[in-house]
DNA sequence: GGAACTCGCCAC
DNA sequence: AAACGTGGCGAGTTCC
């Protein structure tokens, strides 16, 4: 399978030439690495790392498995402790990879219930930080900084893409990966970091396309949320209180577990699981007792009260919710997927309202994101651009040093902060709907900033 | 000895 | 019928 994209017009070539010339301008800039500290990292990682193995290594559990195949197993390997737990003790495997093997993966190996397998787990953790990521800063770092490609050319829907190292998917969620992976990127000396993003970016590109008056109401009506309008079906509440924090729990279930994977392309099944995950619910009888709490009362309690008695049950209230979720909330989105699913199955080919051509094979969940993630991505690509522009023509001491699909990152001389701040705000919400006339919904810009001489661990959210 | 594959996991 | 979109990277493993 080929899939071509292809600008077919000059504003749309326009975007990658320039595109191009703008990220090479950040590349050569690079990004700081304060090399000591990942010295020291590496030292106090490999130290825990140690005794994690050590211990993982006393277990019996490791004992029988060296027993087994009659030398040392390399611990790390999937494929090796898939054979033993599989194989060997012939453990009931929970899920399968693609390829049909038992899967072993951190929430597989929590379904087993085997506490050495904890320890193992807490080693991979620190293994990856270590050796992908501060080890690959370390590896890539030319006089202390670091100089992530910036590519235009490898990604399907014309998204970008970073390597070498990548500079996309340095950990934020988890705490502690984020703290040790992001201490370790700083500022030029006497500056400060800042990433600007646009805040629910692809729902709105997708709205330019389909037009669904509920979603641009969401979308523009600041009082409304989405999320927590779902969250209140999904979960059966009668009223919800943002400052709550199980209700915050049950929002971010919605969004997570049901809203995001719907609109990907995921069904009620998969979208159940992850929501009863988010909840903590069994898959299958519950009892008063299960699920988190939310406010003196158990989820499953509240959810049993409801008439939702089982897992099962709860797997039909989410396909019912999905059927509603296409067929009342968002009629005029489900129409549209069908339309543009319909009209490339006819001719083979879309485009994007960005300018670009896609032509190739596709399957029905391609056809759909392909043109939303593109043209989200080119918005984002149109706006670095004009910012370079202006930091050349302002002769500006800031430098934009990266992008990660709907941000841009800076290294701020702090003086230029607020000229900085400004220009992207006017950038993001008034000329860029200025150059693509389709924009028919407002756009959003949030800013992160650190502390002159901080690192990327540490940034806050600024009102502007 | 390296290419190509699988698996797992990080980001949006 | 089908069933979550896009990447990069490291380690282990298999194939040539």
């Amino acid at each position: 399978m080929v899939i071509r994209v292809e600008p077919n017009s000059k504003q749309a070539y326009n975007l990658l030439h320039k595109g191009i010339l703008s990220l090479a301008r950040a590349e050569r800039q690079g990004i700081c690495i304060d090399m000591k500290y990942c010295e020291r990292q590496q030292k106090t990682l490999s130290r825990k790392i140690a005794w994690a193995e050590d211990q993982f290594r006393k277990t019996s559990f490791y004992k029988d498995w060296k027993t087994s195949i009659r030398h040392e197993p390399n611990i790390y390997s999937p494929q090796q402790l898939g054979k033993f737990l599989y194989e060997v003790k012939h453990i009931r495997q929970t899920r399968q990879t693609k390829s049909g093997a038992g899967a072993v993966d951190e929430e597989a190996l929590e379904s087993l219930n085997i506490p050495e397998l904890q320890i193992l787990l807490s080693a991979k953790k620190l293994k990856k930080i270590r050796d992908n990521y501060l080890a690959g800063f370390m590896r890539e770092a030319v006089n202390g900084v670091i100089h992530p490609s910036f590519n235009l050319h490898l990604v399907k829907t014309f998204r970008g893409s970073a390597n070498n190292p990548n500079f996309q998917n340095i950990p934020k969620r988890d705490k502690q990966a984020k703290l040790i992976t992001r201490k370790a990127l700083i500022p030029r000396e006497g500056h400060q970091l800042m990433e600007a993003d646009f805040g629910s970016l692809e729902v709105r590109i997708a709205a330019c396309y389909h037009q669904d008056t509920t979603m641009i109401k969401y979308i523009k009506d600041e009082s409304t949320d989405m999320h927590r309008d779902m969250a209140q079906q999904i979960f059966k509440l009668s009223n919800f209180d943002k400052h709550n924090r199980a209700h915050g729990i049950l929002r971010t279930a919605a969004k997570n577990g049901f809203v995001f994977p719907q609109f990907y392309g995921d069904y009620y099944l998969p979208c159940a699981k992850s929501l009863a995950k988010w909840g903590q619910l069994p898959e299958g009888r519950w009892n008063k007792h299960d699920g988190i709490d939310i406010g003196g009362i158990k989820l499953s309690d509240h959810l049993i009260n409801q008439g939702i008695k089982s897992f099962n049950g709860f797997v039909n209230h989410i396909q019912d919710i999905e059927a509603d979720f296409w067929e009342n909330r968002f009629p005029v989105y489900a129409r549209w997927k069908e339309r543009w699913w319909n009209a490339y199955q006819r001719i083979g080919q879309f485009s994007m309202l960005t300018g670009f051509t896609c032509v190739g094979e596709m399957g029905k969940n391609n056809a759909i994101n392909y043109p939303v993630q593109g043209a989200a991505f080119h918005c984002l690509l149109w706006s670095l651009i004009t910012l370079d522009k202006f930091i050349i023509d302002n002769e500006l001491q800031t430098r934009i040093i990266g992008q990660i699909h709907d941000s841009i990152v800076l290294d701020i001389y702090p003086p230029e902060r607020q000229i900085i701040i400004d220009a992207i705000t006017d950038i993001t919400t008034r000329q860029l709907l200025n150059e693509f006339k389709w924009i028919i919904v407002p756009l959003k810009i949030d800013f992160e900033i650190g502390e002159i001489d901080g690192s990327w661990a540490d940034m806050k959210e600024i009102e502007n």
